[in-house]
DNA sequence: TAACAACCTACCAAATTAGTAGGGAATATT
DNA sequence: AATATTCCCTACTAATTTGGTAGGTTGTTA
């Protein structure tokens, strides 16, 4: 499950694509808009900046906007940045990998299973963008 | 990410699907033999029985043995039991769907999203089986 | 009736999630 | 230069979830 934080993200990034190239929107606007409790989005547009999904302008006029094309900024990526590691296991994940303790992993059934299945999530995850949820939505 | 307890229920039934057929096991030999704290898997094997995956019988002689064969136990009844939704959003869950207050579910872009990737996740996680775990271990 | 082994209720510590508070730093306008 | 504007940063907090543990109870078999 992707956290409330996770989906704050997605719903404040879904505004910012609508109006892509329409110049910076203010967070205060975002939050009201959007119904996204103010500081806490403040903390997540800032982490999107960092990870140079956002650039951001301080002063009158400034505000949040995307750095690039929301048809080249990917669902997985968002995931990443703001939820963490997509895959089921630690051991699996191409981005936030780790070791299993209790397993080698070459021959460990389940290990096998749950890459199968991270492919056929990231397949998905990867080639769907920003714009696809701009446009899905009626 | 599935929880320690997941990945536990894992280990402990791809053991008992080893051995299906051969009569119960033992929680003590479990534990010991996968490495799982005894307590805490005593729940989960319990939680394994009353999903109906597990069949348990007390005293002598007694244990835990799956109660259908392991071809027929998928990743994704395992994942539900003890993990819980395997969608990213409640909205787009089958078997633990809650609404959401903040969409109108039918023009919600992110949720036509999210349905795609449960179906692409589930199309892995509902064919694959304890059986296909055991057999991918060499 | 003793031993065995699952079952049940309740508790607990650590980690994570979902925020809030309050001021600081950069920018633009006057 | 002063002021208003807007993002930026550090730190704190409450509620929830996770990962267990403790200790007794019930059912089974020999």
């Amino acid at each position: 499950m992707l956290s409330k934080k996770t989906r704050y993200a997605f719903r404040a990034l879904s505004y910012l694509a609508e109006n892509y190239g329409k110049g910076p929107l203010l967070i205060s606007n975002i939050s009201t808009e959007k119904r996204i409790p103010l500081k806490f989005l403040e903390n997540i547009l800032n982490e999107l900046k960092k990870a140079d999904l956002l650039e951001s302008k301080k002063g009158k006029g400034g505000g949040y906007s995307l750095r690039i094309s929301p048809a080249k900024i990917s669902l997985a990526t968002v995931i990443r940045v703001i939820n963490g590691p997509i895959a089921l296991l630690p051991c699996v994940s191409l981005n936030f990998y780790e070791k299993c303790e209790d397993c080698n992993e070459e021959n460990c059934g389940l290990r096998k299973m749950m890459t199968i299945t991270r492919d056929a999530t990231l397949k998905i995850l990867e080639r769907k963008t920003l714009q696809d949820i701009v446009l899905a939505a009626i």
